[in-house]
DNA sequence: CATAAGATGAATCACTAA
DNA sequence: TTAGTGATTCATCTTATG
């Protein structure tokens, strides 16, 4: 069935023309470097050329859903330079003001008789903490080892206290999440937003056999927590005991690296398939220069040696059991192979996470209520049911209909007790219907979900546009949120 | 139309030698 | 102090296939 036609496959009987194919990719590049930078030249003169800044800045807020005429406020207030994290600052500012006087006691509401007061209520605006007055703090530093605020297979933690900032501290308990490798400054400016939280960076590989590098900010108290048992394998070895017969003594991998939203494609396993076996001539090992490409495809591409020769990726259950969720929770109501792995390369590490959040399980001994902002798969309600926590009320916010069905789904399987609502559109979460459900149910106690990381991630070719991106800056609801649920609970606690 | 496969670099950091 | 090397990375788009 395999055509011979093909101009790759055609000469691979010999050594050298294989690895002519192995290397082949290296006579473009020049080349199509040059036609992206060119590309890109022409597309920024364009872009200038045609908006002005503050005519970028007005679309970019309203694109966010933010009213013109505040946008346009804002911009007279914060200046011709200020930056986009500064207007947005200046909005989430003036959105609190909103929301704390709409739940003042009618008696203490001042008088919205003129239009003198909207200005006024934006000249009295608390602006958040500046835009870095340049170098005068110091920017956020990746730890290493990566193990945050401590790991439970590290003798010893990093970090066993630590204060929080006083705008910080709950109710509600907040617990956000995104890529540790971001572009520079994003974690500055997520802190900020966050009440100046110092962020946790922990890689995953110190809780199972994949890495998977990761910031959180999260306002939980971090002293005795306790991971989920059985501890799972922590090794690939551990993890795929069946490979061990194939892999070669040169791969000294021990971790796989992070799992991602696609996987390598069968011509590449069938490359080095290939490479491999025509190696086989030489005694004992290959060339090194064989080794380094092999090793660097597997490396690139989290490939295990799963026969002679023969390297594959990774199957849809090994995501799901690395990642920590359940055998079969992506499988089943109609979700495409390609969308499961979607899915779960966007998720948390479901024992990374239950590890952070195991110190609630004392708190509420009698269940919590979330708030579940971008659930995805349910990583979080995943960890929180592992942990023996009973999850009272989850509302939870998704836009993918096939991973709601899945929370659902799951939510259905493990026999839940308490209410499951979704929402598809963040958007849909203003301060009315926050209101209405924490007077229902009395308060959330945990507002948790990690925002959109594609704009941010290195694996992004195409559209790493950083904070600000199409999806990445949906990470600014997140904020609006917990502003929201939090003025609305201490108003309510009164 | 839905699904799958294949092709598509750069930003960032740690590290090292000059 | 600086320039170079090596390693890693929750992706997007187009095309083929049925």
């Amino acid at each position: 069935m395999e055509p011979s036609i093909s101009s790759d496959d055609s000469s691979s009987q010999c050594n050298e023309n294989v690895l002519d194919d192995v290397y082949e990719d290296d006579s473009w590049s020049s080349d199509s470097d040059n036609c992206m930078n060119s590309a890109k030249q022409t597309y920024l003169n364009d872009d200038n050329s045609s908006l002005s800044e503050n005519e970028n800045s007005l679309l970019f807020l309203a694109n966010m859903g933010y009213p013109a005429e505040e946008a346009s406020i804002a911009m007279e207030r914060c200046g011709p330079e200020a930056s986009f994290s500064e207007l947005i600052d200046f909005m989430c500012a003036a959105q609190m003001a909103r929301e704390e006087d709409v739940y003042l006691p009618e008696d203490e509401k001042p008088k919205l008789n003129s239009g003198g007061y909207k200005r006024k209520m934006y000249n009295e605006l608390p602006v958040r903490k500046k835009q870095r007055a340049i170098t005068d703090e110091e920017p956020i530093h990746l730890p290493r080892p990566m193990i945050g605020f401590g790991v439970p297979t590290e003798s010893l933690p990093a970090i066993v206290q630590r204060t929080l900032p006083e705008q910080a501290i709950g109710p509600p308990f907040f617990y956000y999440e995104n890529v540790a490798l971001a572009p520079k400054g994003v974690w500055d400016t997520m802190s900020r937003f966050l009440y100046d939280v110092e962020p946790e960076f922990v890689d995953s590989k110190y809780f199972c056999a994949t890495a998977r590098k990761r910031g959180y900010i999260h306002n939980l108290p971090i002293e005795d927590r306790f991971p989920l048992l059985p501890l799972p394998p922590r090794t690939i070895h551990e993890a795929f005991p069946l490979t061990k017969k194939w892999w070669p003594s040169w791969d000294t991998r021990t971790k796989l690296n992070c799992l991602q939203t696609s996987i390598g494609s069968a011509r590449l396993a069938d490359r080095i398939r290939k490479a491999m076996k025509a190696m086989e001539n030489f005694d004992g090992e290959p060339p090194l220069m064989v080794q380094k490409y092999v090793l660097d495809e597997c490396r690139k591409w989290n490939l295990l040696w799963v026969g002679r020769n023969k390297a594959s990726p990774l199957e849809t259950d090994e995501f799901e059991m690395l990642m920590g969720f359940p055998r079969n929770h992506t499988r089943g109501g109609g979700i495409s192979r390609t969308d499961r792995y979607k899915s779960l390369g966007n998720a948390f590490q479901v024992d990374t996470v239950a590890y952070h959040l195991s110190v609630l399980k004392d708190l509420y001994p009698n269940g919590i209520n979330v708030l579940s902002l971008f659930s995805g798969i349910g990583g979080a309600e995943v960890a929180l049911y592992r942990l023996g926590i009973p999850l009272n009320n989850v509302v939870s916010v998704e836009i993918s209909e096939v991973n709601r069905n899945i929370l659902r789904s799951w939510w259905e399987q493990t026999n839940q007790k308490g209410n499951l609502i979704d929402f598809n559109d963040i958007q849909q979460l203003n301060g009315d219907v926050l209101e209405q459900m924490i007077d229902s149910f009395g308060g959330f106690d945990l507002v948790i979900g990690g925002s959109p990381c594609n704009n941010l991630t290195g694996s992004n070719r195409v559209t790493r546009d950083g904070l600000e991106g199409k999806d990445s800056s949906l990470f600014y609801d997140y904020v609006r949120i917990v502003d929201l649920v939090k003025s609305i609970m201490s108003n309510r606690r009164v």
